[in-house]
DNA sequence: CTCAGTGCAAAGGATTTGCATGCCG
DNA sequence: CGGCATGCAAATCCTTTGCACTGAG
């Protein structure tokens, strides 16, 4: 699953960008590769702790040019801050572990068979509702190793 | 399932703040009808919007006591605000159809045999992870009929 | 050269809080 | 009466935007 390599993330992401006609810089690398190592959804204020050297402004900018180049993806965690992870067709599909009390979020891979059964039900439920499905969000709710 | 009523509503929500010691006031009672008649999940905004006599603050710091007592819970949406909705254990567990134009949520009820499917799979996947799981979060995300 | 990207500071929007007043128990 | 709830306004927090400057192609 995260077999996924950090090139190859890197890759992935420049090519959407420079597709659209984006630059692919060095902060836009550096979210990219803060993103690939911290392997879960992090919030603007995460980042802004973990790269001092990046600015407030640019770090939500880029996060938006990442997320409408579908490179990242904005997560809902247990608060009310907006979280951003790597999008799943590049780092693969999965669902995620919501801590309620600290707010933080993991990313959780399930089983082929499982995710099958999922998309079967959720497939069936939205027939005749006139919604037009793209996608699912899964998460389980909980408390964390931390928190408990 | 929505074959809850009013009064059991209120009854159920009285009954949780009073014990908690806490009054169930006109304000509090007002928002619990509001969300019982809207029957889906509702932004700060859109309270505002409905009841116009109530006030900005009130509304916020009542819809955290009621969150505080299980008698409404916050719910992720398609954009940035936070949505509340009765508690699931007083209208029944459901899940959203979100969509992601709009940001508006719907609820969806599924059948009983694909809810047990999924809680299979979610038990097992949790199992082994030192996350205690409490509850789940099934939202899928899509174009509403407004929006398409 | 030219335009997208960056930094800094100020603006915006949603939510929270302080404080004086009103109302329920 | 006494304390929780309410209103209003000011404060906060997160996020977005304006503008001048820098850097890459």
């Amino acid at each position: 699953m995260s077999s996924v390599s950090l090139s190859a993330v890197h890759e992935a992401a420049k090519r959407r960008l420079l597709d659209a006609g984006q630059m692919y810089t060095s902060g836009r690398r550096e979210l990219v590769e803060l993103l690939f190592s911290l392997g879960r959804p992090v919030t603007a204020h995460e980042v802004l702790e973990a790269r001092p050297k990046l600015t407030q402004s640019s770090v939500y900018r880029n996060l938006a040019v990442l997320e409408e180049m579908r490179v990242v993806q904005r997560v809902a965690g247990g608060d009310d801050r907006t979280r951003v992870e790597l999008a799943e067709d590049i780092i693969g599909h999965h669902h995620h572990l919501v801590c309620v009390v600290c707010g933080m979020v993991e990313d959780l891979v399930i089983s082929a068979k499982a995710e099958r059964a999922i998309d079967t039900v959720f497939d069936q439920a939205v027939e005749g509702t006139g919604f037009i499905a793209t996608g699912h969000r899964l998460d389980i709710l909980g408390t964390c190793k931390r928190c408990a």
